[in-house]
RNA sequence: GGCCCCGUAGCUCAGCAGGAUAGAGCGACCGCCUCCUAAGCGGUAGGCCACAGGUUCGAAUCCUGUCGGGGCCGCCA
């Protein structure tokens, strides 16, 4: 166990002592000040109640309990009664050698006990290539896939394709006109087609396979199998630029199978037995924002019942279904999969179906299976010093492909990461490219390479190379300055910063951290300039130096199991 | 008009189940290479946490309202 989460366990278990049986509210944290010592808890203000003494009282006794433990250095009492730890620097360092020898798990956890997560994320229409914004909520997804596979959840890892509406007739007919283009003849692409060149290699392939077939046919004749074909060739694009990002969904779910299959009807019936679908006429949007408004008597969904804020039609005045029917399908067919906790990841245009997918979920799982709907926020893009005009329909935005190759995988999947997810993220590509300081990816990868280059160097001067299994045994005595110390316990704060993003779904923490420990590093080993014994490699003193490695070890394990969640490899060295 | 997100230093943003004196980077200014990679480090200046109430021993954090920015809003999916 981390040395955290050991001592919050010790404590916990001399509250229980107490009476305190409920911890909920207990912190034991690195508090803001460090004169408020290097642990702090609020465990006597929250438990005084529940052990039946004043919080001051509880303090004292918690504090003389602890100060047998021969890991504590020191305990104060501060303002209404909070408990102030500092402990022995062997406490710290000595974490080092569990850091070493977990190495890639280092911070892993069981957290999720196997639980089966259905993480839903891109599900962007298959009409095209991904654009920049895609290639957000894409990182965003697999990297949360990432941390809670790393936390103990069983994750899938899901696509819903929208493959049954009318963007996909639009994209079948503008891939025919692509296919007589392929065939020499001129054509009009108005604005009621997909422009976008990417569409006339698949117009090409056709016109290869079927020569002149089709030319002069009615729709009939060839539409349903330019659809199937068209949307194929799509779901490649969509496969291959998520490739680029090292991502794969485990699957794709087709919405057109929903209708075939019959789980729209199976699924309406469910809500219908539960008296949630009525027919009735919607009340107009407040504000006129809508012209010319009809009152129609439609099928709705009693959403209201879950929070929603007005019932959801699910069918047309035609009694065809709308596109809110299909999703309830869809979700009501993730629950009958059994998994014990749903997640999608929403661009931000669909923030307005958080509530009503939350209330389908809702009202077909009687609130038993948990929904967290997150939103990412809009990327915007510079380039050049100036904003890029992102224009969708006339194909100008900035493709996913684009920013990847143009800057490379690691440094796209670190850049969409360094924001909360429901804040808007700039993504400037000269900045991004930069090799300094300025630029986070490169601050923190340096960080890594660095150890790995003193590690090399040390195996030269040592003449034989270092393994984890000599650091791991090394005196860790000499660490004793209170740099080297610091830097220990931050590193230990690793499994808590793992845990805290895996609880709020949240792995931009991830990237705050790193940028932490890369820092204290690069701190530390400038430092070393000064003061020759901060360096790491200490001639004629090889235990002295095996253990300042062992500290540089460890920054480099906590280092690259973060970014082994983002998605990011870690480099061995810096080129250029 | 309604709903969602946002409003923290000049700029871009963190802020950990409400915790004790408000954080980082950039930009600005001042410094640091006879020294394991200066691709780096240190320091200074800069904030009524949009505003007003409320809950609490305690609020940037929770609730209500106001103002400001963005997104979405019935037979498009």
């Amino acid at each position: 166990m981390d040395i955290i989460s050991e001592l919050r366990r010790d404590l916990m278990e001399v509250l229980t002592r107490y009476g305190v049986e409920d911890h909920q509210a207990v912190t034991f944290e690195r508090p803001k000040f460090e004169a408020h010592g290097e642990l702090a808890t609020n465990a006597a203000i929250v438990g005084a109640k529940q052990a039946k003494i004043s919080p001051r009282a509880l303090a004292e006794r918690l504090k003389s309990d602890f100060l047998d433990d021969d890991r504590v250095q020191k305990i104060e009492i501060a303002g209404p009664g909070f408990l102030n730890f500092v402990f022995q620097p062997s406490v710290w360092v000595e974490n080092l050698r569990y850091v070493i020898q977990k190495g890639q798990d280092f911070g892993a956890s069981n957290r999720g006990r196997g639980q089966r997560v259905l993480l839903e994320f891109v599900s962007a229409n298959p009409t095209g290539p991904l654009h920049i914004g895609h290639a957000r909520g894409a990182v965003f997804g697999d990297s949360l896939a990432r941390l809670l596979e790393f936390t103990g959840f069983d994750v899938t890892r899901e696509y819903y394709l929208n493959d049954g509406g009318a963007q996909v007739d639009t994209l079948t007919r503008s891939v025919y006109l692509r296919y007589l283009e392929a065939l020499g003849q001129k054509i009009n692409i108005s604005k009621d087609h997909y422009r976008g060149d990417y569409l006339k290699s698949v117009g090409v392939s056709l016109a290869k396979i079927y020569q002149d077939q089709f030319v002069d046919q009615t729709e009939e004749e060839w539409f349903d199998l330019f659809r199937e074909f068209s949307i194929n060739e799509m779901v490649e694009f969509i496969q291959q630029d998520l490739q680029c990002l090292g991502i794969k969904m485990d699957h794709f779910f087709s919405e057109a199978t929903l209708s075939e299959s019959g789980k729209i009807d199976q699924a309406i019936d469910r809500l219908e037995q539960r008296g949630l679908i009525y027919r009735g006429e919607l009340p107009p949007p407040k504000g006129g924002a809508i012209d010319g408004w009809v009152p129609r008597q439609q099928k709705l969904f009693r959403s209201t019942r879950f929070g929603d804020d007005v019932d959801r039609p699910i069918q047309k005045s035609d009694d065809s279904w709308t596109y809110f029917a299909p999703d309830i399908a869809y979700h009501f067919d993730k629950i009958s999969r059994g998994f014990d906790q749903l997640i999608n990841v929403f661009g931000a245009d669909h923030s307005g179906y958080i509530k009503r997918i939350r209330a389908v979920v809702m009202a077909l799982s009687d609130d038993k299976v948990p929904i967290d709907i997150k939103v990412t926020q809009t990327v915007r893009v510079s380039k050049d010093g100036g904003a890029q005009k992102m224009s969708k329909r006339a194909g100008e935005f900035v493709q996913l492909r684009e920013a990847v190759e143009a800057v490379g995988p690691d440094v796209t999947r670190f850049v969409m990461l360094m924001r909360k997810n429901d804040a808007q993220l700039d993504f400037d590509f000269d900045q991004v490219r930069e090799q300094s300081a300025d630029n986070p990816v490169f601050y923190v990868q340096y960080g890594h390479t660095r150890v790995c280059s003193a590690l090399k160097l040390a195996a030269e001067k040592l003449e034989s190379p270092v393994t984890d299994d000599d650091l791991a045994k090394a005196d860790y005595a000499h660490l004793n300055h209170e740099r080297q110390i610091a830097l220990a316990r931050r590193i230990a704060e690793w499994p808590r910063v793992v845990e805290q993003a895996s609880r709020l779904h949240e792995p931009h923490r991830i990237v705050f951290f790193l940028y932490t420990v890369a820092s204290e590093f690069h701190a530390l080993w400038t430092l070393g300039h000064r003061q020759p014994e901060l360096r790491i490699v200490q001639k004629g003193d090889p235990q002295g130096t095996l253990a300042r490695l062992a500290l540089a070890r460890a920054t480099a394990v906590a280092i690259s199991s973060g970014l082994s969640i983002l998605g990011v490899t870690p480099l061995k060295e810096m080129r250029g």
